[in-house]
RNA sequence: UCCUGAGUAGCUCAAUGGCAGAGCAUUCGGCUGUUAACCGAAGGGUUGUAGGUUCGAGUCCUACCUCAGGAGCCA
C-alpha cells in the first residue's frame, strides 16, 4: 500500500473545486456502511463530510480490508476522485483509490458517541467528543461567525476595543454573587461580572470603545439561559443618550443577523433553524421600541384574555414568562425602555421626564430567547451618582476611581452589553446555551 | 435557596409487588447503491447509595447522592 502523495491536499467544503480530480483528505471516519463487496464510509475533516464508493473489485485487497475493518473516528489520509452524483447530499461522492490510517480507534474502546440520541448528562461529559459531531461543529461555526461580526460592526464604526481587567477588586454593579480568590497576602480579588464601569472610564479617554472577553456570575441559577461563565461584547460611548443607544443596539444586532444569513444558511439547515424567522428580523422598518409602561398595558390585557397565566405588578421587573409573551408579540427584537429606576442598577441616568424610570434598555430575542441586551444612559453627574451609591449600601471608597469620571470633564454617556451565548442560543434556535459554548460552565459542571 | 421530575446493559428506554427485556452500539456471519442502511446470531446487569415494609421489591416507604428544567436573579 502506498499513499498518492501527487495527489492535492484539499479540504471537503472545497470539493465542488476539484470534480474530476484524484485529491487527498486528511480527516476521521465518520460513518461506515457496508454491502457485501461495497463499501461507504463517510469521511468528515472539519470543513464538511462526503461519502466515500470503494467496490472490492476497483481497489487493492488492502484497501478494501482496511477501510471495513475500520473503527469510526480513526483518523486517517484518504486518496480518491472526486465525482458528482445526485444521489449525494453534498453533490458529490469521493471514489476512494488509497486510504492511509493514522491512528486506529481500539475495537474495544468505540467512540461513544453514537449518531443516535443521546442524553444531555451523557453529552456533556463527553463534550469534548460531542464536538465532533455535524450539529454541534455547525453551531461552532455559526459562534465564530457571530463573535466575529460582532467585533466587525464596532471595528468598522470607529470604536476602539479596550478590554477590562478579569481579576476585580470589588463587584462592578454590587449585587451579583461573584467568584472570590486570593490576590497574593492579603487582598481578595473577584472574577469580573462585567466590564462596563472600567469602559466607561476609557470612553471618556477614547470616545466610543468596546470591550469583548469573558465574564462570570457565580449565582446559583439552574436553566437553559444561564452559564457560570461567558463572553459578552459591550460598547460604551461619550456624548450618547438613550435614543441612540437603541440606534446603536438596532444597527448591532442587525450586522450580526445579517453576517450570519450571509454565509451559514447550510449550517444553519444542519442545526434545524427556520431562517425566514432570520430574514425577518433584518427587514426594513427597525425594531419595536416599547416604553416599560407600554409593556405593562400589554401585560394586563394578555392577562385579562387569559394569555398569559399570573399577572404583571406595575413596579416590579418582568418575569420569565412576561418577557416571552411580549417577544411572542414580534416577529423583530423588542426594545423596551425606561424600566423603573428602583429594580435597576445604582449608575442608570434618570428619565428628565419622570425622575422614577431610568433611561434604559433590555432587547428581548423573538422566540421567547429572552434578555439579550441590556443597556442604560449613565448617570454622569457627581453628587447625584454619589448618593445613588449611598441609597445602594455599596462601598465608596471602591468607586472613589468611578466618581472621579464624573469630577473630570464628565459628559452623557451610554453603553450596552449583548451575552453572546443568548445571541447564538436564539440565533440558531437551540433550546439551551450549554451548547453555544465549546465547553460550557454550569452550575453543576466543570468537567471536561 | 425553593418547587417539580428522572436515575435499569456502553447509549436510548420498557418491565400490575411475582423468571430483568427491546432497539442501537460491539463481535461474528450475509448482502454491489447504502443514506442514523438492512437481515441473522452472540456476548453484555450488584436496577444511583444505605436502610426499611413484605413470603417475595426495579416497582412501596425513609434518608442521602447525582442529573435535569422551572422559580428567583440575570446576559
Amino acid at each position: 500500500m502506498s499513499i498518492t502523495t501527487s495527489a492535492p491536499i484539499a479540504t471537503i467544503a472545497s470539493l465542488s473545486a476539484h470534480e474530476g480530480q484524484t485529491v487527498t483528505l486528511r480527516g476521521w471516519l465518520y460513518n461506515l456502511r457496508a454491502s457485501g463487496k461495497l463499501l461507504f464510509p463517510i469521511f468528515r475533516d472539519g470543513t464538511g463530510t462526503i461519502q466515500g464508493i470503494v467496490p472490492k473489485a476497483a481497489v487493492p485487497e488492502a484497501v478494501f480490508e482496511t477501510l471495513k475493518n475500520l473503527t469510526l473516528e480513526s483518523s486517517l489520509t484518504v486518496t480518491g476522485k472526486v465525482r458528482a452524483d445526485s444521489r449525494a447530499p453534498s453533490g458529490f461522492e469521493l471514489d476512494v483509490e488509497d486510504v492511509q490510517v493514522i491512528q486506529k480507534v481500539p475495537v474495544e474502546t468505540p467512540f461513544p458517541i453514537q449518531l443516535k440520541e443521546a442524553g444531555v448528562d451523557f453529552l456533556m461529559e463527553h463534550r469534548h467528543l460531542w464536538v465532533r459531531t455535524p450539529r454541534q461543529s455547525a453551531i461552532l461555526r455559526v459562534r465564530a461567525t457571530i463573535m466575529r461580526a460582532a467585533a466587525e460592526y464596532f471595528d468598522t464604526n470607529g470604536f476602539i476595543r479596550t478590554d477590562p481587567p478579569i481579576l476585580t477588586p470589588n463587584a462592578c454593579e454590587g449585587t451579583s454573587e461573584l467568584f472570590e480568590m486570593d490576590y497574593f497576602d492579603d487582598d481578595k480579588a473577584y472574577l469580573t461580572q462585567s466590564g462596563q464601569l472600567y469602559i466607561e472610564a476609557t470612553a471618556l479617554a477614547l470616545g466610543k470603545v468596546y470591550s469583548f472577553g469573558p465574564t462570570f456570575r457565580a449565582e446559583k441559577s439552574k436553566t437553559r439561559r444561564h452559564l457560570t461563565e461567558f463572553w459578552m461584547i459591550e460598547p460604551e460611548v461619550a456624548f450618547l443618550e438613550l435614543d441612540g443607544l437603541l440606534n446603536l443596539a438596532e444597527g448591532f444586532i442587525t450586522h450580526i443577523v445579517t453576517t450570519v444569513l450571509a454565509h451559514h444558511r447550510a449550517d444553519l439547515k444542519v442545526i434545524g433553524k427556520d431562517v425566514e424567522k432570520l430574514e425577518a428580523v433584518i427587514t426594513p422598518g427597525g425594531f419595536p421600541r416599547v416604553s416599560y409602561d407600554e409593556a405593562h398595558a400589554m401585560l394586563e390585557t394578555a392577562f385579562a384574555e387569559g394569555k398569559i397565566e399570573a399577572p404583571h405588578t406595575y413596579g416590579h421587573d418582568f418575569g420569565s414568562p412576561d418577557e416571552t409573551y411580549i417577544s411572542s408579540q414580534f416577529d423583530k427584537p423588542v426594545m423596551i425602555h425606561r424600566y423603573p429606576a428602583a429594580f435597576k442598577a445604582f449608575y442608570m441616568q434618570p428619565d428628565p421626564l419622570d425622575p422614577t424610570k431610568a433611561l434604559c434598555v433590555d432587547v428581548l430575542a423573538p422566540e421567547g430567547y429572552g434578555e439579550i441586551i441590556g443597556g442604560s444612559q449613565r448617570i454622569h453627574d457627581y453628587n447625584l451618582l454619589k448618593s445613588r451609591i449611598e441609597q445602594h449600601d455599596l462601598p465608596l471608597a471602591a468607586f472613589q476611581w468611578y466618581l472621579d469620571l464624573r469630577k473630570y470633564g464628565s459628559v452623557p454617556h451610554s453603553g450596552f452589553g449583548m451575552g453572546i451565548e443568548r445571541a447564538v442560543a436564539w440565533i440558531c434556535g437551540l433550546d439551551h446555551v450549554r451548547e453555544t459554548i465549546p465547553f460550557a460552565r454550569t452550575l453543576n459542571r466543570i468537567y471536561p
